[in-house]
DNA sequence: ACTTCGACCTGTTGGC
DNA sequence: TGCCAACAGGTCGAAG
């Protein structure tokens, strides 16, 4: 489900709720996620308390005192803090119950999801080390982009979807991005103009920014509201659009399949 | 160093 | 209506 937004949505939504928070117990009834999760993580977490909740890419890091567990959503996970008492269901893979009786529950259909621990530092976890830039601070920019792409081949769109290129761009915002930056997908990405490029950053944080900023006033209390940013965001102009009208000039938008991902764009805008 | 492709899962959708 | 294939917002790691 989530993109860059939505994880940040989660993030701020479920932090005041448990951060400085111990952790009294964990109750794991599914440990097969995309890795297994650990089988003594019970034990690791207990009587830990929570002293920072952070977000680097699409991943979720809780710091404790003797490590920190790391959290992806996958495809279709997601977050609720509920009362303790809630029943749960088919595909509630986890809970985490915290001092003030409130649960963490990790809700994950796909199982695409992960849920590891790491008592060293965070940032040089072999799934953390090599990310690129966060989308949304100076290191990213469209002379780093152009910089990064001389001699790629594969289509830009796929180079910005590259979490060593830069994090926390999925497929949707990817497709709306290029659409804004008027570029089409497939263009390699060795070939466009630092220009282009400077457009291409530009647009790519305005659209996160504005999906985080609606995703924050949309959901006001995180521990009421479902869990659910879901795709609540930005208005989407080409993606799942495909046969209806650009809204720049009305020409009927297209679909390709780029990278194995459905692309959406408009072929008179995008056209080169 | 870069690109492509299969893999991990279940739920939903669209075509016949 | 029912069945089955294809597909879904992620991303790693193997192989070319």
């Amino acid at each position: 489900m989530p993109e860059l937004p939505e994880v940040e949505t989660t993030l701020r939504g479920i932090e005041p709720h448990i951060k400085h928070q111990k952790i009294v117990h964990v109750t794991v009834r599914h440990y097969g996620l995309r890795w297994p999760i650990p089988r003594d993580i019970g034990e690791t977490l207990k009587n830990q308390v929570v002293e920072d909740i952070s977000r680097r890419g699409k991943y979720l890091l809780f710091k404790t005192k003797a490590g920190t567990f790391i959290l992806h959503l996958g495809m279709s996970g997601r977050l609720r803090i509920l009362d303790e008492d809630v029943p749960f269901k088919k595909h509630d893979h986890v809970d985490i119950l915290f001092g003030n009786h409130k649960v963490l529950r990790f809700t994950d259909p796909r199982r695409f999801g992960a849920l590891l621990w790491t008592p060293d530092e965070v940032s040089e976890h072999v799934l953390l080390k090599n990310l690129g830039p966060e989308p949304l601070t100076g290191a990213f920019s469209g002379k780093y982009l152009w910089g990064k792409s001389r001699g790629r081949k594969a289509p830009v769109k796929s180079f910005i979807m590259d979490s060593k290129v830069v994090v926390g761009v999925g497929n949707i915002y990817a497709a709306e991005a290029l659409f804004a930056a008027k570029i089409p997908p497939k263009l390699a990405a060795g070939k466009l103009t630092e220009a282009r490029y400077d457009a291409l950053a530009v647009e790519i944080k305005k659209i996160l920014k504005s999906a985080i900023k609606q995703g924050g006033t949309t959901l006001k209390d995180f521990s009421n509201s479902e869990g659910k940013p879901g795709y609540f965001s930005v208005h989407l102009k080409v993606y799942g659009r495909c046969g209806l009208p650009c809204e720049n000039c009305g020409t009927a938008l297209k679909e390709i399949r780029l990278g194995q991902r459905s692309t959406v764009y408009c072929p008179k805008c995008q056209s080169k």
